[in-house]
RNA sequence: GGGCCGUUAGCUCAGUCGGUAGAGCAGCGCACUUUUAAUGCGCGGGUCGUCGGUUCAAGUCCGACACGGCCUACCA
């Protein structure tokens, strides 16, 4: 269903047109008469300032340069696949290359979905558009009219025979061939990498239809997506330095959510029995190749499940979204190529630490214990007990060397203070960690929902200081919480693995920079 | 926070032993009605990241700073 589009064209006959309107209005404009005339101050706005000559000077031959809705056939793409010699569409995107052969040209129009070849021909045209045409400029946004062709080389075209501007850029485009390079312009100006990168667009599709994918699989089983506070007047539910920002209304400082876990319980308290939610948290971190200070979390809650249950979901999960998203269960190639087909290895954290370092390790003396962590090139602190020494191994020599996807289970208690003890062992807790290429990607537990062990365990990590208590969650769960199994998954880091992205950076739009200074 | 590397035209990059700056793309001009990294001829474009030092002379050597990258440290 198509409206159809007015084109207004209207001709002024008292200029002559091309070059030679754009050199009297650029003279009109700036009071010089050639560009060489200008100083060398201005060389950096050297493109702008010829760009606002022919914005005017298109302007002057009724191409208002700025245009509203435009109504088109289809996206590029769909014009592709729908392709039939002869026929009469529209279409619109931006003017990506062109190349002049005096009376004709062809010009290339990009829009989100594809590229799609434009010939301009001063027959078909008429004189007036035609040298109107060559006031455009690589990046300016045009709508088009024109008929569907073959041309001599086989390529699909568009010979306009209409044209209206649409949006006149006043800065070039990224260097065509090579593409933005620049590392610190491509995550400060992304639009420029979006621009002149196509494989980046390509993966932030892919990490859209990662989302979607997870959202949908999530409700195919009944989960209901939530939004809780990232305002929090505590920073509950990990282990992390929050920001603190201030609420003017309120006179007090509330801090950015470092994980949504509190609230979502509160939820399996007022009888939700299966909520997710994927959104942001705030950590106040340093920034490195896996780490940026507000990342995308999912965090998943279901009552009267519990670790056994998240597994199966986050397995089935990972595997549904790479085979859908990326298209296969192999990701990379050769040596360190990673397999998803599951099932996925399942193995203790005492009997990976045991194949690391030795059967007997756990019934060392802590001096033998430090010196053989020490003989890895670990550097322990002299008040370490043999757990924090144990753990130090792990997360320095074992987790590293998991690059298939492997859940970690059982770890000692004191190192996941809301998740519930082993029933056959009270110094161990019924998690998991999910590890894929040596980073951990998705942490579950067997949820805690004993208030008085959860108050007490909360007293344990913060000391005497019971400011810092967040008593209303308490009380939540001692209105009764479902028992229930949990997990976070780290989006971004997921994103990476699938996408087989080194830094975090390139799976997040705008990561965050240093300010530049002023 | 510490170490190493980088910053040259709008973009992508060269720049030798310290001797006053180069290419391709983009831009401007001319030619060209089936090209596609169009082509050919011509032209313009630089505070060599910033500040300071050494030197007759600094893009080049030295120091500080800014920003970026990698490593490391911190980090549920």
């Amino acid at each position: 269903m198509f409206m159809p589009t007015i084109f207004i064209f209207r001709h002024l006959s008292m200029f002559h047109f091309g070059a030679e309107a754009g050199s009297m209005l650029r003279f009109m404009l700036t009071g010089r008469w050639k560009r060489g005339s200008m100083s060398e101050t201005e060389s950096s706005n050297e493109y702008r300032e010829q760009r606002l000559a022919n914005l005017a000077a298109l302007q002057m031959l009724g191409y208002p340069p700025y245009g509203r809705a435009f109504e088109r056939s289809g996206s590029l793409s769909e014009l592709r696949a729908a392709f039939e010699e002869g026929r009469t569409v529209k279409a619109a995107g931006r003017l990506a290359t062109v190349r002049d052969m005096g009376k004709s040209i062809f010009a290339d129009l990009r829009d989100g979905s594809d590229r799609f070849q434009l010939y301009v021909q001063m027959k078909t045209l008429g004189e007036e558009a035609f040298k109107a045409f060559n006031l455009l400029d690589l990046g300016d946004h045009i709508g088009i009219e024109g008929e569907l062709f073959t041309t001599r080389t086989g390529e699909a075209t568009i010979k306009i025979t209409r044209w209206t501007l649409l949006s006149k850029a006043l800065l070039p485009p990224p260097e065509k061939w090579h593409g933005l390079k620049d590392v610190e312009m491509r995550y400060r100006q992304r639009y420029l990498d979006l621009i002149g990168n196509p494989e980046v667009r390509e993966l932030f599709n892919k990490r859209f239809a990662m989302i979607r994918e997870i959202r949908q699989y999530l409700a195919d089983r009944g989960f209901m997506e939530v939004e809780t506070p990232m305002l929090q007047a505590q920073a509950g539910g990990a282990a992390a330095k929050p920001f603190v920002t201030h609420y003017g209304a309120l006179g007090s400082d509330v801090y950015m959510r470092i994980a949504p876990e509190l609230y979502l319980k509160r939820l399996l308290v007022g009888g939700f029995d299966k909520v997710f939610e994927l959104n942001r948290n705030f950590r106040n971190e340093g920034l490195d190749r896996t780490h940026n200070p507000e990342f995308t979390m999912l965090e998943i809650y279901e009552a009267f499940s519990d670790v056994t249950g998240m597994h199966e979901l986050i397995q089935g999960m990972i595997t549904h979204v790479a085979q859908s998203v990326f298209g296969s269960l192999v990701i990379g190639e050769g040596e360190t190529a990673l397999d998803l087909t599951p099932p996925w290895r399942e193995v203790t954290y005492h009997a990976l630490v045991k194949e690391k370092m030795g059967e007997g390790w756990f019934d060392l003396p802590l001096t033998d214990a430090c010196a053989q962590a020490e003989a890895l090139g670990l550097s322990l602190d002299p008040g370490w007990d043999l757990l924090m020494v144990t753990h130090e191994v792990y997360e320095k020599t074992i987790e590293p060397s998991l690059i298939q996807p492997t859940f970690v289970t059982r770890l000692p208690a004191n190192l996941v203070p809301l998740a519930r003890t082993c029933s056959d062992d009270p110094s161990l807790v019924d998690v998991f960690e999910l590890v894929i290429r040596g980073q951990e990607v998705a942490p579950a537990y067997t949820e805690m929902n004993d208030p008085i062990e959860q108050r007490q365990r909360f007293l344990d990590q913060v000391g005497d200081d019971a400011s810092k208590l967040d008593i209303d969650f308490i009380t939540a769960l001692e209105h009764g919480m479902p028992p229930a199994g949990g997990m976070g998954v780290g989006i971004d880091r997921l994103m990476m693995i699938l996408s087989g992205a080194e830094a975090i950076r390139d799976v997040i739009l705008f990561p965050q920079l240093k300010r530049k200074a002023d």
